[in-house]
DNA sequence: CAACATTATACGATTTATCGTATAAAATCA
DNA sequence: TGATTTTATACGATAAATCGTATAATGTTG
C-alpha cells in the first residue's frame, strides 16, 4: 500500500485496524498514544511525526518501507 | 528497504541522494525545506513529520508504503 | 597549501503535533 | 427504543519540528 498523502495513511490505518478487528483505544493502547489521536490520525487531520507512524504501525504489526516511485494505479474513481 | 526508526530514515536518505549524485541543498530545494533540516534528518536528529518525509521522498523519486511486518533481517554487525 | 564546495551546528521565532481530559456524536446491540 | 460502546471533537498546555539566517566545520580539488 502506498502513501502519498496524510489520508492515504489515516485510511491505511483504518483499514488496517479493522481487519484486525481492533478499536482505535486498543492501537492507541499499543502505541502509547491518545485514543483521540488515532482518531485524527486516521481521519487525516494531522501529519503525524515519523516516530508516531512507526508506533501506530507496529501496533498493527506492519512495517514502512522507502521504495522506486511508481506511475499512479488506475483508480476507477477517477473516470 | 525497511524503515524502523528515525536513524534507518535518515540513512536512506543520504544513501538514495549520494546514489543520485545530489547535494542536500538539491533536495532541500526539491523539497522546499532548508538544507539544514536535510542534515538534521539524514543524521538522524529529528523525527520527521510525516508531510516532510513525504515532501523529502518525492524529491528522490521514492514512495512510502506499508507492508505486512517481517522478521528483521539477519544482521552481521551484530555478532 | 589555498580556494572552494558541502555539510553540520547554532539560536530565537513560529508553527504544529501531542498531551490530558472531558464530552458530544454516532454506531451497535439487547 | 434505550443502554452501551465506539469514535469524533474541544480546549488549553506542553513539547517538538521547522523556519530564516548565519557561521563553523569538514571535505574536495587545483
Amino acid at each position: 500500500m502506498t502513501i502519498r498523502n496524510n489520508k492515504d495513511f489515516g485510511e491505511s490505518v483504518r483499514l488496517e485496524r479493522l481487519k484486525r478487528n481492533m478499536r482505535q483505544v486498543d492501537i492507541a493502547r499499543k502505541a502509547s498514544v491518545r485514543q483521540a489521536l488515532i482518531s485524527e490520525l486516521e481521519n487525516g487531520a494531522t501529519s503525524a511525526r515519523l516516530d508516531t507512524v512507526l508506533k501506530v504501525l507496529a501496533a498493527l504489526d506492519m512495517d514502512l518501507s522507502i521504495v522506486p516511485r511508481r506511475k499512479a494505479e488506475f483508480d476507477p474513481t477517477e473516470y
